[in-house]
DNA sequence: AGATAATGATACCATAAATGTATCATTAGT
DNA sequence: ACTAATGATACATTTATGGTATCATTATCT
């Protein structure tokens, strides 16, 4: 059971380094070896930061990556939605396999009720208190 | 993102249909059709049930599986440990991928706070309480 | 005793998700 | 022009999830 796959968990520890460094920019290259991350695939999650806008791109020899104003601010919450996407603690009472109980269902009251505690909690973290 | 499995989700609505019924013995076939599950499936999950105690199986026709006397407080966490195994939120710390700054990572902590967290729910919620 | 209907144990299979690679195009500095 | 970086995207590999199938064993019923 995974809250936070490993796409995430770099992708946070990448963003941490580009808080530590301030402006600076820093190749994906670099980066990799020095968080021992497989290159090609921290290469893509820091293209997904770009994207969200949570990391600036410099194109071109000299270029890489540097955070963007948003980055300090930016939650765990927020990272785990990128790359995880919609976060559903059990698909209890979704889809095919839904309760039949539904709505006097016991467990779901329970499980939306941790689902808030844990976005909460992540919604808390930033990355600028993480550095 | 899954904190609860469908098999984890399909035995607890199990659990929960045996504790409703006392001690009654019940089929795998009448359950798997009462609770709309995959009868092979289902068989497969009450069986390990069975040999972690929380059910009594009878064999031969007219046999089935009633729920044991720990029934009523085994809690979700037991539930999710044994379909799940050990739970960790994050292998952030953990084996290839551990994070290198190891003691000093302010996410391992909050990562760590939040499992307890979330373990700490799972084991205050009682099948006894569902039903 | 024999037919039947249940579980015990376990191996197998299919699909999806996670993890990671590769490649071609584009851009910028030298 | 050459080189070194990202942009975009398709592909490949591995692992976890979800589910099936089968043969052995046991208990009941006639």
């Amino acid at each position: 059971m995974k809250l936070i796959t490993r796409d995430t968990d770099y992708a946070i520890r990448a963003l941490c380094c580009m808080a530590a460094k301030g402006g600076e920019v820093i190749s994906v290259k670099d980066m990799a070896s020095s968080l021992s991350i497989p290159r090609p695939f921290l290469r893509k999650i820091l293209q997904k930061l770009h994207k969200e806008g949570i990391l600036t791109a410099m194109k071109g020899k000299g270029g890489g990556f540097k955070g963007s104003s948003s980055l300090p601010e930016t939650t765990l919450f927020n990272v785990v939605m990128i790359f995880q996407g919609d976060f559903s603690l059990s698909d209890h009472t979704s889809g095919k396999i839904a309760c039949p109980g539904m709505n006097s269902c016991k467990l779901k009251i329970h499980i939306d009720g941790l689902e808030q505690t844990v976005a909460n909690r992540l919604k808390n973290i930033r990355i600028k208190e993480l550095v």
